[in-house]
DNA sequence: GTCCATTTGTGCGTATGTATA
DNA sequence: GTATACATACGCACAAATGGA
């Protein structure tokens, strides 16, 4: 039980209270909870305290709360998971900071059937097409990236060495709401084998990301092929609650 | 500017009022807002609306409080990057819920240098070594695993359906706080590759999980291939605040 | 669609406790 | 020890959203 002693704020108990009904299913998942007048008279306390304790159960996600409606349960546990998270979208790759993308292609171009596909769009579609090497500050190949832009925002301008995604959010005003990103295992085409210096039919990583905005449309993908002998991608989770 | 409208509630145009005055640095990081009192006076209304107005800065991550010593400003932005939450390990790989490891050995074994180096232990200390094949309810093989586990746990008894670090979590009451997975794509030795049933010298990725106790020690390390043809990576990041 | 009782949201006033400097 | 500043806790009133009659 998660009773805390009785010298514990009074709004903590009555935290611990319900938390406690919640987690033994007294208050089922789905159901409304008493309302804030009668916990006042059950308890013996006034709203100020029952609401301190009410909207802890919201933090950790316990309860959610509806003006006209009550307080309804929502899980019987707080929900515990394990959390990654990213000071920038870049860091997904984790680059040494000063990589940049050589260009080497640039126009509109008409979807395939495949490239519709995995943005989702129309097959046939004018999205701008972005080809290049990405290398570091010692002009070594690192990976072979293909970038397909959303003709909403084909005019931005190609950021020198800042981020394409970063170009079209500041300029365009608009956010990237959540990125999707596939990691393939495959042997690498001989145009890209070769563009990056290796032998024909080695191995190599293909990452494909999806930067999403809020409304769900794609604003670019990206597909990049990494070399295997160079490339290690490591993700750190920790434990941590999910909201 | 992030002005809300007349009509927003009283503590949300002060919180933005305090939020702008932040974000300009009229409010330098590290020094402290002006106390609820001063606020109170200088705003004309109430400890308690204020108290809502700071609490939503504490909230975003723009200041802190203490008790006694003040409210300090601790960021001019709220922190705000990509965030990934997983409600289990074993999301992670994303298995549909019903694969199953066919464990076909399991011994002590004195850990190799490279063994000890990716840990990390020291070399020579005797791990529990479970090799096996990773299948679905068919009972195609998916993957080959290799897992050690420390001495400490052991004594484990292996699950028959649920994943090892979650019995070893159960049964000495410990709880794993943080994962950390490194991908890595090459050909497949041909002891794997035989094992999972493909071509030699085929493509595939390696995954390499360390479980970590919040002491910082290894509970367990687990080594697995899986063929490239049959398996993609995918991970989920959403724009939230961190944490 | 309107009205109405219910329920949470917002806002104010006041008093006392407790950690900090 | 003393003053300060936030934390806890009581009270009241009205606004706004909800859901059913």
């Amino acid at each position: 039980m998660n009773t805390p002693p009785p010298r514990a704020p009074l709004y903590a108990r009555i935290e611990a209270l319900l938390r406690d009904a919640i987690g033994e299913g007294r208050y089922a998942v789905g159901s409304l909870l008493p309302t804030e007048a009668e916990l006042c008279e059950t308890l013996r306390v006034s709203r100020h305290t029952i609401r301190e304790a009410l909207r802890r159960l919201v933090e950790a996600g316990l309860v959610e709360r509806r003006q006209g409606a009550g307080t309804i349960v929502v899980s019987r546990e707080p929900v515990h998971g394990m959390v990654q998270s990213l000071r920038s979208i870049e860091s997904l790759f984790q680059y040494a900071a000063d990589t940049r993308l050589d260009v080497t292609a640039r126009r509109m171009q008409a979807l395939t059937a495949e490239d519709a596909a995995q943005v989702p769009a129309e097959e046939g579609a004018r999205w701008l097409r972005l080809e290049g090497l990405r290398v570091d500050q010692a002009g070594r190949a690192i990976a072979a990236a293909e970038v397909l832009v959303s003709p909403r925002f084909a005019g931005v301008a190609l950021p020198p060495h800042s981020a394409i995604y970063a170009a079209i959010e500041q300029r365009f005003g608009v956010e990237v709401q959540e990125v999707v990103q596939e990691i393939i295992a495959g042997v690498m085409p001989p145009t890209v084998s070769s563009a990056l210096g290796r032998k024909p039919r080695s191995v190599g990583l293909r990452f494909l990301r999806r930067y999403l905005l809020a409304d769900g449309s794609t604003m670019l993908l990206s597909r990049n092929w990494h070399p295997a002998e160079r490339f290690t991608y490591t993700t750190r989770l920790r434990r941590g609650a999910e909201r």
